[in-house]
DNA sequence: CTTGAAAATCGTTCCAC
DNA sequence: GTGGAACGATTTTCAAG
């Protein structure tokens, strides 16, 4: 379902989000027709989720964070992913193995908001416990 | 040097980062030729680091991790920052507020390689120690 | 899969406000 | 700062090999 050709265009634009087409089929060698195709599979088949800009969170004001959370012995991962996604500063979600359970990535205005946050998740019952980390700093490679 | 306009073209390109310009125009109603404008700022002063493609990890076959990183009490952040950047594997970098001090996205194809960029992290002899988190499962809000 | 070309769309630049 | 028009580049779709 996907080829050497298919992974090489995803690595461009992995790179470059906004790369045009006639860039990528020069890198991955193919004609710019082909390459369109091939995007406009790979975009219906959901193996690229999306696009989106790489933001300097630190300079338009608002506060990142991380939230590492421990989850009740007898819950689903999938119960709280849903209702991760039900919070709409949480930008990202990772149900990962080891020690916490789950990570989320979000964005808030501000120390308010992050608190309100971490409390909507905790009043869920569904948590043993949260860790948040405050981003000071980052880099993100283009 | 953000305004309103610029929080309204940064939050349609975090939503959708190959928007064309006509269509982020008609968004914050502007003209195509003001937003083009405003987007070369925007990316001239680092405000946009950047765009990416969001991918399916677990559709393309590799293995991606968090690395949770504790300095050793004399070095400086910004010492691993540059290290953490030699090594390609590694997407993203974020120096945290809390325990860890640092926290790193990467990305490998298997995890011996995996296993290299740990061992590469514990040789620079500045960290007390790493964590390692294994992604099952994400989901990235478009 | 390719090339080539047409048609539509898009981005940038220039100019006037 | 803004919008409108013009021009060049790009994307997409088509036919044909």
């Amino acid at each position: 379902m996907t080829d050497s050709a298919d992974r090489a265009i995803i690595a461009h634009l992995r790179r470059d989000g906004r790369a045009t087409v006639a860039q990528i089929a020069a890198d991955v060698s193919l004609s710019p027709a082909a390459v369109s195709r091939r995007l406009a599979r790979l975009e219906r088949s959901g193996v690229i989720r999306g696009y989106t800009a790489i933001i300097d969170d630190t300079r338009v004001g608002g506060l990142e964070a991380f939230i590492e959370i421990r989850m009740l012995g007898a819950v689903d991962a999938e119960q709280l992913a849903d209702l991760a996604r039900g919070i709409p500063q949480i930008l990202e979600f990772y149900n990962v193995a080891g020690d916490p359970d789950l990570l989320v990535r979000l964005r808030v205005d501000d120390r308010e908001e992050l608190a309100g946050v971490v409390n909507q998740l905790r009043r869920t019952g569904l948590i043993a416990g949260t860790k948040t980390l405050i981003v000071l700093n980052s880099w993100i490679r283009t």
